[in-house]
DNA sequence: CGGCATGTTTCGCC
DNA sequence: AGGCGAAACATGCC
């Protein structure tokens, strides 16, 4: 479920956690770096910040180490539970239980949490494993953040690509933050088909783009997350009309992801 | 049981 | 060399 408005939800739930000292990791190996509890446990958590689809917790410099920061990266069904609350419970594989055989990565913290100390200060759950928890991630290659994107930036990052514009908004070195739900939630908005090809977008359609962009993020966020839009869950999962003209939407495969558009105003 | 999934990385073919 | 699509990863849900 997450893309960059989820992180952004998670980002904010991780900030009761700043200038607190972790004492404990308990991880799954099959997702963390060798020796991830050695590096942050008896780490003050200095920051919380968000690039894309990653959350990171800034660690306070500690004697001889530099300052580093632990990279949650949620892959396709990670979530997070701090503090024993779950910021966002509307998400697959969240329906009744969150299995305690699925968390990744817990960490317990001094202070601990107001819930007791029994509850981990930090619970990364992850049915699928296709997540991963990181030491430094390497953020330099990522593009434009979602809500930084402007026409400039996004006409820049799409350049002459000829890759269809879903596809070119999905590589995290274009925009960093959008997936597949956002991706055809602002086509459908901005009105473009979603095989262009991204270097056909004129200038006026990526201000357009950009435009959508700016404009619902912050909308989509309160509301709590990606699956907020037009086109929910619902509406792609079972034949729909468009919201905006009556057409019936369109389902295909683009890019190797499901695509969902309204061939009536998309073009 | 078959198909599908809000993501990223890797492989192989132009 | 670089771009691109398919496959792989891993597991639960409908």
């Amino acid at each position: 479920m997450p893309e960059g408005l989820e992180a952004e939800i998670w980002r904010g739930a991780c900030e009761p956690l700043i200038g607190r000292t972790i004492v404990a990791a308990d991880v799954d190996e099959r997702v963390a770096p060798f020796a991830f509890a050695h590096v942050v446990v008896g780490a003050t958590i200095g920051d919380v910040r968000r690039v894309g689809k990653v959350v990171l917790l800034g660690l306070l410099p500690t004697g001889e180490q530099t300052s580093r920061s632990i990279g949650l990266h949620f892959g396709m069904t990670g979530r997070l539970i701090v503090d024993g609350v779950a910021a966002i419970e509307r998400l697959s594989y969240a329906s009744g239980r969150d299995a305690a055989q699925w968390d990744r990565c817990v960490l317990q913290t001094d202070p601990a949490p107001a819930a007791g100390v029994g509850t981990p200060a930090l619970r990364f759950n992850d049915p699928r494993r296709l997540g991963r928890v990181t030491i430094d991630p390497d953020l330099s290659r990522l593009g434009v953040d979602i809500f930084d994107v402007t026409a400039a930036a996004l006409g820049a990052a799409l350049g002459r690509r000829q890759i269809a514009i879903k596809t070119a908004l999905l590589d995290q070195h274009v925009v960093a933050g959008l997936g597949n739900l956002l991706v055809d939630e602002m086509l459908w908005r901005a009105g473009l088909d979603p095989h262009r090809p991204a270097a056909t977008l004129d200038q006026r359609e990526v201000r357009r783009l950009a435009e959508m962009i700016r404009r619902r993020l912050p909308i989509m966020l309160r509301r709590g997350g990606s699956t907020t839009g037009a086109l929910s869950p619902d509406v792609r999962s079972a034949p729909h009309a468009c919201a905006r003209d009556g057409f019936p939407l369109r389902r295909e495969t683009i890019g190797g992801r499901t695509t969902i558009w309204c061939p009536g105003h998309q073009h």
